[in-house]
DNA sequence: ATTTGTTTCCATCATATGATGCATAATTGC
DNA sequence: GCAATTATGCATCATATGATGGAAACAAAT
């Protein structure tokens, strides 16, 4: 029995996948509150009643953006993990982090829809989805901040915390930032990557942090 | 003619100061269009009609709201400023952070708002307010990463998003992030200002390190 | 071609939501 | 006390919104 989901995934040309990437673009634009099932269906440009066809109610469908997201980020996770194994802290953290921004910065809506399912709460359910940070401790690993599982302390995952709000804050406040710099995407990309290594690499590579000790 | 703002500024009691304090609670919990005024009017424990009387139509009462934050904000950011000034730059990033971080956790509406503001658009006239930052160049030179306002490069300005990013997004986000770190509030508060010091201090440091190296 | 199953849209409904008119109550100034 | 002003709540409206029924169009299989 495949979900909808999973039917959209397996054809992409279907209308339920252009639904779900509509879909994905508008709650990321404006919030699960801010879209109507007409914005949606406006936008692929069908009838609300075809959309409801395909997708059952709106919180269903924004359950299915949810889901979709939350998949891609963990494959691009375990793209980063696999590639950065066993190198030093400096380069994984720069696979990380141009790995991660390519990625968000390709599909801005995951950012958005991260970001506001992350820090605003939808009425009156109030769907909560805390299966992306489930993940968090398995960076935390991956990042050799902890040994295993057992390992990793409240510190450690606020430090990786650290590492992905920076990225998704950039990537989500695009269109703001963007203006306040005075800069165009490619280089805002370019200035975004620069600054997260600026910030991040010293305090997470070892020696320059055991110098600074040292000096000051 | 002083605005309703201001007089709900004046006096604190009032049915205008209660209406603006619920309006921010609940602006900052759901966003725009996750609120409704019957939420508010509901939560004060009046009537819509009363609502409507002392602030006008709903995009009016959200104005007033981000006004009233974002005067806060620029409170806040003064008081750092003469607090930081002529320190050390490790004193100046303690003395903003844990300050901010006060303020921000004091008053969870504050960066809830900003947040949500500055990553989603609202419909339809997508109110834009890029008031806060028209004040990231002053942090700029106050912080000492560029010498006045003609001298601040995009990089700077980077720089001091990549700082306020990082304390908006912890305290935004604490309800999701206390759960995955299993502490309570206090201690939240804690990990968090030592892992914004952690990150932040050793990037921040090290270029002066480098900048006084090269100098020499 | 006929049947069967799928997809699409039109018309419509029930409720939610922003907003207002108006009568009444409370407050203020004198 | 009394008039004038301010504040509050009830009833109501127009539109927005989520959702559905059912007819028609389309597709696939035999």
């Amino acid at each position: 029995m495949p979900t909808p989901l999973e039917k959209a995934r397996k054809n992409p040309d279907s209308m339920k996948a252009k639904i779900l990437l509509s879909a994905r673009h508008l709650f990321g634009e404006y919030g699960y509150h801010g879209v109507t099932t007409r914005m949606i269906a406006n936008e692929v440009g069908i009838d609300i009643s075809t959309l409801h066809y395909h997708w059952g109610d709106k919180e269903s469908l924004y359950d299915a953006v949810v889901t979709d997201i939350h998949d891609e980020i963990i494959g691009v996770l375990k793209d980063v993990e696999k590639v950065a194994h066993g190198k030093s802290m400096t380069t994984r953290l720069n696979i990380a982090i141009d790995t991660v921004c390519d990625f968000l910065f390709a599909k801005p809506e995951v950012p958005k829809l991260v970001v506001v399912s992350a820090f605003t709460k939808t009425r009156p359910h109030g769907i909560k989805d805390d299966r992306l940070s489930q993940h968090v401790p398995n960076i935390a690993i991956a990042m050799g901040l902890a040994p295993d599982k057992k390992g990793v302390s409240p510190r450690d995952l606020a430090r990786v915390l650290a590492i992905a709000n920076a990225m998704y804050s950039f990537a989500s406040g695009e269109s703001s930032f963007k203006q306040l710099l005075k800069v165009e995407h490619k280089e805002y990309v370019s200035i975004v990557k620069d600054t997260l290594k600026f910030i991040l690499t010293p305090a997470f590579t070892q020696e320059t942090a055991q110098n600074l000790a040292v000096r000051s």
